[in-house]
DNA sequence: TTTCTTTTTTAGAATAATTATAAAGTAGCT
DNA sequence: AGCTACTTTATAATTATTCTAAAAAAGAAA
């Protein structure tokens, strides 16, 4: 029924402990084929309506955070008034729809490879990121 | 000294009465040469340190939405816990650090054409912008 | 199993950015 | 001046997120 033994094993091999609440969260998130952009507040709320369970608030953000610096989650730019998660953690580029204000992925191959011909120094690198933005013809 | 007429016009054109303190924030953030970001805690600094002025942090606020809205200044989506504007407000390309938190342009002779090779049904492209990234060496 | 140590969860308080409110002030009329 | 709509302001309210410290659970060892 679950994949709960994989996930034991990736929060063991990531030096988590996989609790009640871990795993939980993992079937949330990862127990599907398809990506999927949430906030936490999102999160609760699948836990709490679908799922019928009751995982704190504070443990909800922790997890997600635990998560994301392991790099099982992305953080989405988009909205600077709360934070989106994307289970997506490949490089992937974005739509951004003004009029719906949906966020629909790009998958890489469908965005020539991205040229910057300047840097920082001192600097490198860490991610390359395009955002497109659309709305109604 | 001032730009103050052409700042009025400016207000005037657009249905914004031309205040004092429309005025001021126009004066800090529309009289140089050169475009910057800001957060609106950072424009309040400024008013406060350097123009030696007070305007309370309802109005910034207020004045900050109205020119975004008449598209004299750009929101910047980063995530990050507040919304960073942008009085450079054509389409450009930024780099983003992830230890100082720092914005920078990219000009865009840096940054070779970036090509979509998709689209959604109904709509249409108006932006194409990329964020790149970087962190300590 | 029992005990011990470390990690995790939790409720609630604290913080920070932003938005709402409603009264007082100002701009632009005539 | 007097009128009306818009603007500013201090403060309260809201929202997302982080902090805190005590209780619970996990993992390891005896």
């Amino acid at each position: 029924m679950t994949n709960n033994s994989i996930f034991i094993d990736k929060l063991r091999s990531s030096g988590l402990r996989p609790t009640k609440q871990r795993l939980k969260i993992c079937e949330v998130l990862f127990d599907t084929e398809r990506t999927f952009h949430f906030t936490v507040n999102d999160l609760v709320k699948i836990i709490d309506e679908k799922m019928n369970e009751k995982i704190s608030l504070a443990t909800v953000y922790n997890t997600v955070h635990a998560f994301h610096k392991k790099g099982y989650l992305k953080e989405i730019s988009i909205n600077s008034d709360k934070s989106y998660f994307d289970t997506n953690t490949k490089i992937h580029h974005h739509f951004y729809d003004n009029n719906t204000k949906e966020l629909t992925d790009i998958s890489d191959d469908q965005v020539e490879k991205v040229k910057i011909n300047t840097s920082l120094p001192g600097k490198k690198i860490t991610s390359v990121e395009v955002l497109v933005r659309v709305e109604n013809k």
